[in-house]
Order: structure tokens, then C-alpha cells, then sequence
DNA sequence: GTCTAACATTTAGGCATCCTAAATATTAGA
DNA sequence: TCTAATATTTAGGATGCCTAAATGTTAGAC
């Protein structure tokens, strides 16, 4: 009755809530929702792509990904253009606005959270990072198995 | 430019995407989204309490759990009825059917877990139950503290 | 004791995000 | 060349969140 699955399925809701309030961090401070800065982060970081590419990048229906980008280019700081190669394509690619939004973001988020861990010791965010980083490593490991279908 | 603060806000992202998909490993296979679930879990784990008592634990606006728990009685799994103490009061607890759905849920979680985790060693379960655990602990601690205003 | 302020809940209106299915345009292959 | 596949958008609908306003109830000031 408590093996480490039966530990992860009841600390699952409270990690969600937690991590909820490091989002809440995020998208209080600016103005762009969390999905939205994601978006544009994915964008930046990918560099010009095409929608298809993002909406498997972002693991959501293409339709969804049209509409998300569609909010970003009525706010400036996404642009659409046609591919030259394939005409059925578009490109994506972040404007200067978006970037510059970007950076100011980041810093943001880094001032928020450096405010929000200041009262932890060193060697406590050192294992707060470090549980973050065993986490996404053997999460991501067992969800790739879980794609290869086995 | 590596403080731990530096990795977090690097990792992020990838955490949250990663622990969706733990979440969709929850509402892909059952009858409820996952904040019907979430809901519902509350409400198990409170026991009989007010809307007020719901929002607040669940940290949405009083109106957001009324609609919630709205769709939850409509799908006959929580009942609402009139406090006697203060009518003003509703008071909401898990039907049978709730409880029994509730259970059926919780199986089929672990039962998803234990598919996604069986490639894992008995050693990375338990770092990742730990991570868990250690992540849990640290961002309660940081959450709270900043709750109390400092 | 009455009357107003506070409280608990619901309703109304609105937004972001997601989905599936259908429409549109373009390309590629038989 | 014509059909099937591909890339994107549009339409329609659901969840879930919010703020503000409406409703009903209680409690405290006087």
C-alpha cells in the first residue's frame, strides 16, 4: 500500500498546486497568459517554423495552435507569411516586439522567483533545483517509452 | 547564470509539460476532467462543507466552484443542500455515486501509473517518488512563506 | 426591534483555451 | 490531368476561469 507509485499518485494534486503558484508567479506579473508566453518562447526558440511544427512542438490540435497565434499576431508580437517553398504553408516567426517582450519576461520571472525562494537557504534551492532536475529527467524518460509503445 | 533560481525557471516548462502528461494519464481513461476529479477529491477528503470552504481549497473564485460543482450535480455525484444552522449556507457532499466513481478513478490511476513507470527500475521509482516528495516539500515552504507576507 | 452592513451563493457576461469536423487552398502522385 | 494527401482556417461547442451584479440571510448598531 505504499510503494513509490501509491507515494507519486497522492502528491500529484499537491506538486500540480504548487507548481501552479510558480505559473501564478509568471503570468500575474505580465501581459501575457502562461500559454501565450509559452508559445512565443517555443516560437523564439525554434525559430521560423510552420504551424504544423509548432502544434506538434506545443502538443496541441493544429486548429488550436492557428487560434493562439492568431492572438499573438493581433497583438504584434507574432508574424504569419507564406512559405515560399510550399504555398499551403505559412512561417512563424517572432517580431522584434516579441522578443523584446520575451527578454522582459524572463527577467521577470527570474526577479519573481528569486523572491519567492530568497527565504530558502542556498543548499535548499540547490535541492530544489536538483528535485526538479531528477523529476524531468525520469518523467521524460518514462513518457519517451511510453511513446515508442511498449 | 547557473544559480539553482537560473535552472528552475530553465526547467519549468519542461516539468509542467511533463507532469501533464501524468494528468492525462488521468483524464484520458475516465468520465471526468481532471478538475472534476480534483473537485470531487476535495470534496471527499472534506467531507460535508460549504462553497466557501470548496473555493477556498480548490483556490478559484467562489463563482468558478459554483459552476463547478453545478456540472458535478448534474452529473449526480455531489449533492447540495440547505444548511440548517445559516441558510445562507449550502452544504455539498459526495453522493454514492461520487464515492463509488471516486474509487473507480483512483484504481485506474495507479493502474495508469504502474503502465507508465513499469520501465523504470525499482530504484527510479523511488528517486522519482523522492524528487516528488522533496519538490512538494520545498514549494509548500516557499509558498507559505510568502503567503504570511514576508 | 428595526435597519443597514456583511456574508453566502448564484447569475450574467465575457475571455482563453481546447477539441472535432468541415471548408479552403495547394501540392504531389497515379 | 485529376484525385488524394497535406496545411491551414473557420465553425461550433465545451470547460473553466474571472468580475460585477442580483438575491437572500444574518448580525450588529442604534
Amino acid at each position: 500500500m505504499s510503494t513509490p507509485i501509491h507515494t507519486i499518485a497522492q502528491l500529484y494534486p499537491r506538486l500540480m498546486r504548487a507548481m501552479g503558484h510558480l505559473r501564478g508567479a509568471v503570468d500575474e506579473t505580465m501581459d501575457l497568459t502562461y500559454n501565450q508566453y509559452k508559445t512565443l518562447l517555443s516560437l523564439s526558440d525554434m525559430g521560423p517554423c510552420t504551424l504544423n511544427a509548432l502544434s506538434r512542438e506545443l502538443e496541441v490540435a493544429t486548429s488550436s495552435a492557428s487560434q493562439m497565434v492568431d492572438r499573438l499576431v493581433v497583438m504584434g508580437l507574432v508574424e504569419r507569411s507564406t512559405s515560399d517553398g510550399d504555398r499551403r504553408s505559412i512561417v512563424l516567426t517572432t517580431s522584434d516586439q516579441g522578443e523584446k517582450l520575451l527578454e522582459k519576461v524572463k527577467e521577470e520571472i527570474l526577479r519573481r522567483y528569486q523572491e519567492l525562494f530568497h527565504h530558502l537557504g542556498p543548499g535548499e534551492q540547490s535541492n530544489l533545483a536538483g528535485a526538479i532536475h531528477t523529476l524531468v529527467r525520469i518523467l521524460e524518460k518514462a513518457i519517451h517509452g511510453e511513446e515508442r509503445g511498449m
